[in-house]
DNA sequence: ACGATTGATAGGTTTTCCCTATGGATCTCC
DNA sequence: GGAGATCCATAGGGAAAACCTATCAATCGT
């Protein structure tokens, strides 16, 4: 049995007609005969009942088409579906990330890729960067933003946005009445800082302090950043944070560029080199797509 | 989208190999790489992934094997149901008939039809004749076994079997000690009898008394035949019965034959003659070669 | 009764499908 | 490390199919 006599069978059913039936289908009369004598023959029954002048159903007929329609109504259903896979607009997107990158540009880059792929089921796991290698590498995520590169050989790494470092300062500091700050004034202050362990970003804050010349005095160790915003405001003393953070932060601290202006802090979308799902690399090209454009415009 | 390219790719899939797959399908392989090609272009997505050294899935085309083998089965199963109509293994029998004839020979024809078509829903409706006729008429019925021949045009009728006439009597009376009896004797008889109005078998035997020269004496009349055994035991006077229902009754109950026998009471199926069910048409070809074979036994 | 319409059939052409032969790439074995 | 084997893709020719036009037989409506 072929799709093209059940669709054949299926309009002369439908039309009652073999010449209405063969217009209907841009088709000439005779082979549309054709085909339903060979489905009929191939199915040892017959299905129409043709006078010169109307066509009538069997019972079979009538079963055949009920079933027709049930079949090809599957197999557009089928095609969509494997389409759809094949675009990567339907599937699974399991994302690593660190707090302060998933509260930071990741959100909105999230809200993006849910505007083209609405179906796409996605889960962000939110864990410590260490953590978040070890799940790509055994696939339970596909996609991290990490600051910084990976070594493992099966990884892939691209540039996804540089986070200029800020200051953060109570709204009384003396440094809140400055505009800019250099880096070398923050050698006396007291510094707020994320646990370096579990923190890439931390780690990079401290390499930029060392390489400008002296160690941060640390008053307070942190795990989580969100923490940072209210010791700071308590006055714990000042904290060197990604320029993301400053939207969700307003009342009582201040936030001062650092100039000159440290390396910036790179994150880099993370993936298995040998990722097939066309989920992940649609994610992929869009996010570096929406993220080129937002750093121009910004 | 062709179901030769969901066999094929399928086979391609199961084999993860186009070699493997085009054996399996007696096939050579340039073709079968050809269909996928084009399946994969009509879906507009890669089904496969190729290296000369083996093939893998893609997530299209594990949902594609999924969903090719769904379409397969719901095919084949659509292709037995029509198969099963059209040879009439399938369907519903709707059959009238009266208690006597439905205890009589037409309960062996129903077993030995449900032999040969177990998936056939029948229901037998008992009822009057006249009410068969409608039945058949309004299509509420396909089939119904009635004595003698009605005169609608639309409806044929075939003689499924003749029915010889016995006389039903107590084993105390006089008529029971001979062999045969003769209906002229039965003059002087109290008769028990149905209901002419809803019996055609009454009608029957009462023209067949009238044709030997008397009017029954009735002394009791009945509306269900299962009645008779009991009142002919009880003394209520004779019977003239159908010879079917002789094997039922035994004890007090004595059962001779009429010599010389009078016409046999035939029965007939009747049908509409534009009945188109395969199941119907089934069931009397049946009916006739079954019920000639039983004749030529018995 | 005659023209119009319907589905079936016949014959020829185009399209599709399949086969053999071959090429490029990778794996295995010596 | 190189030769042979194996795998999938491609190319070209021949066989099979699908389709079209023309025509026929039967039926309906005028």
């Amino acid at each position: 049995m072929d799709l093209r006599q059940v669709r054949y069978f299926i309009a002369v059913a439908e039309e009652r007609s073999f010449t209405a039936a063969a217009r209907r289908l841009n088709l000439s009369q005779p082979p549309l005969s054709q085909h339903i004598q060979a489905l009929e023959a191939e199915l040892g029954t017959q299905l129409l009942y043709r006078t010169s002048r109307k066509v009538e159903l069997t019972q079979a007929g009538e079963a055949m088409l009920l079933r027709g329609r049930a079949i090809l109504q599957q197999v557009k259903s089928a095609e969509d579906e494997v389409r759809s896979i094949g675009a990567g607009l339907i599937g699974t997107l399991d994302l690593g990330a660190t707090g302060s990158i998933l509260r930071g540009r990741l959100a909105e880059l999230l809200a993006a890729y849910r505007e083209v792929a609405p179906l796409v089921r996605m889960t962000v796991h939110e864990q410590a960067p260490a953590l978040q290698i070890a799940a790509l590498l055994n696939r339970t995520t596909n996609i991290s933003l990490i600051r910084g590169v990976p070594g493992e050989r099966d990884l892939t790494s691209k540039l996804a946005w540089r986070e200029e470092v800020v200051l953060a300062v109570p709204r009384g500091h003396h440094l809140a009445k400055r505009k800019r700050v250099a880096l070398a004034e923050l050698a006396s202050e007291d510094h707020v800082i994320l646990d370096p362990d579990s923190s890439d970003f931390a780690r990079y804050v401290q390499r930029c302090c060392v390489d400008a010349g002296f160690l941060p005095k640390v008053s307070q160790q942190v795990v989580d950043a969100q923490s940072i915003p209210s010791l700071i405001a308590a006055g714990f003393g000042v904290a060197l944070v990604p320029q993301s953070i400053a939207r969700f932060t307003t009342a009582d601290i201040a936030f001062r560029p650092i100039r000159p202006s440290p390396p910036a802090a790179d994150v880099f979308l993370v993936f298995r080199e040998d990722e097939t799902s066309m989920v992940v690399h649609n994610f992929i090209k869009l996010a570096l797509r929406y993220l080129g454009q937002r750093k121009k415009l910004g």
